[in-house]
DNA sequence: GATGAATGAGTGTTCATTCAT
DNA sequence: GATGAATGAACACTCATTCAT
């Protein structure tokens, strides 16, 4: 209400970002509180006034990116495109996040670490999110497969290996980016799921 | 006549797999060298016996793990198969690998995030390691194509498709270990490979 | 408003002083940072709030016992005496800081120590200050023969033999306190210096 | 009795050689029993065959250097000199003793060290040392007068001069071989002490 | 609200010493 | 006697967290 409220928002993501930043540069691990708060510009004790921990900064961050993924999806997929071309808009943007924001690419990373090596980390929640994602994509396939864009027997499964190979080309593209084209990718990609290599 | 002898060896490979264990419990940031010591039924002070650090476990496991890779290919590629038949082997292995050796996985993902946040750990080579990887990967495309059994423009690029979905499902199943199927994993991703799922 | 503030060079020379009186009461190599800690009143982490590392700390005592050296130097030499008044000032000068401070005079045995092993230690330069001191002595003996007070030959021996005797004298001193008259060492030992021992 | 008893007494000796070497290269403090075993060329565990503790080395190293020390001015001193060109002898001896044995200058520095923080290290006995070395002085001083060579008020006040001046001007020495002449030191240093500077 | 000085539990590493062979 | 693998106490240093101002 008060302007007050504003800026403790506004300081609190300050701090947010700073995290991020400093995770993405040195891995959470070797992140440093000291560190997060002479990046933000505020001093040691300030961090405790708006996180209760340093573990809780890494899922509020979480929160954060998972947040700014779905307001992505949510400007981009309003569009009246076909479903193919839907999922192409869904890779493409998957793509352009991780090549805009390294940072947060690096730092989901550390994330998926966590919350393999802490299933219960009630915020990490990887599952959820890939739930909610393989959802939204098995239904795009039953209406591209409606429309007759495409044919798919298991779209569940085909769902899975469309997320596991955006996360596996991630990854890759992490270690080394030059291994994959930075133009064409999505077209590349679009056209070995749609043809597949088999001779025809 | 002579002192207490011991297969250094021996005792340095089981100090490691005591490591791994650790490594996979609690990732390698929450292993204590303390833990891998009474782990490997061992005094602390012993460890320094075999290994120079902390870090250096970690290396050495790497090492570990890229030579059990290695030789599971060895032992499993020579046979005559058709060039597709063997790539089918070379995922069926890749997958085994993981669901016989959850541990390994794990730690794995420690060894990229480390490598990524130290690009210069010379022993954690993971392009070098993807590099060979994509050649014989390339190799076979090619031969693949050549006896007919598939056409592939961009066969590097293929081939980093291929690495990117095996790692993304590998990672996903980490995650969560119900989302693939365990059975015919390979064939169902074979399938998707080579047929697309465009309407034909 | 202010948050817990302190004058940080005043808490940095308590740990300083504590460090001292441990150092000289085991020596630098059995002094261990917890002992200057309790000893300062501080925690151990507080310790390296104020100094990089155990080392520097006596890096940091050595400076702090050259800059009261120079101190009481500059205190004492600048008086209207001749020559031969002034060395009997610095001869005296030189015994009372040990004898008022033991504790410096050990310590410092243990920068000569620590220094004869590691030669390269840029800041426990007894060259240095051996040079600096010699100067100075060349200097006082060069005006004393202008004077008439002495004849020298060689200066720059003659001063190297009295550095040698004052410090031997302290190494001696510290040994066993009872070996030098307390009262009068000063002028015994510029009876011995001037008059030599030889008949005449 | 037995010639294993000859060996026995040997390989003690081989190893305080070692261990002498190893001290006066890295100090007392920085020397590691594996240092010492590996330059005896033996094991560590049979390091403690021979001396009860590292300690107990540096220790039983002294009783060698004294020992050493004691042979030298026995085979010097005998002879038919006037008392002061014996003491011109003893002079020599020391410095020749340091000169050409650096190593047990620098361990002698460590030993002095040692027993300064620990007075009752029962064979670190530099009290009795220099007590005896004070006593031999005295006589020779007072010899010197009797026959006229010299005159001395306080024999024993001129004898720690005397010893404080040649230890003085080793431990200068051994930080920097230079500032003292190497041919005719002894000259020099007999001629400040019996002549003086004063003019006459 | 903000600060930053202080804390102290925690951990990697060392190394003198032991002892089974 | 000799070995050298094993031990574990000891210690320097780190850093998340607290809290007086």
């Amino acid at each position: 209400m008060s302007p007050r409220r504003v800026d403790k928002e506004e300081r609190r993501n300050e701090i947010l970002e700073a995290a991020i930043t400093v995770f993405s540069e040195n891995g959470y691990h070797a992140s440093r509180v000291d560190d997060i708060a002479s990046r933000a510009g505020v001093s040691k004790g300030t961090i405790y006034l708006y996180f209760d921990s340093r573990e809780s900064i890494l899922l509020a961050a979480f929160d954060h990116f998972m947040e700014q993924l779905r307001d992505a999806f949510d400007h981009t997929l309003g569009a009246d495109a076909t479903p193919m071309q839907r999922l192409h808009q869904i890779l493409d943007l998957s793509f352009e996040q991780f090549k805009a924001n390294q940072t947060l690419g690096r730092v989901l990373f550390d994330f998926w670490s966590a919350s393999m090596y802490n299933p219960d980390l009630p915020h990490l929640d990887f599952k959820k999110m890939y739930g909610e994602f393989r959802d939204l994509l098995v239904d795009l396939l039953n209406d591209a497969e409606q429309v007759g864009e495409i044919r798919v027997d298991r779209p569940a499964l085909t769902a899975n290996f469309l997320m596991a190979i955006v996360d596996g080309i991630t990854l890759h593209w992490m270690m080394d980016p030059n291994i994959f084209p930075v133009e064409n990718l999505t077209e590349q990609l679009m056209t070995f799921i749609t043809d597949g290599i088999a001779v025809r």
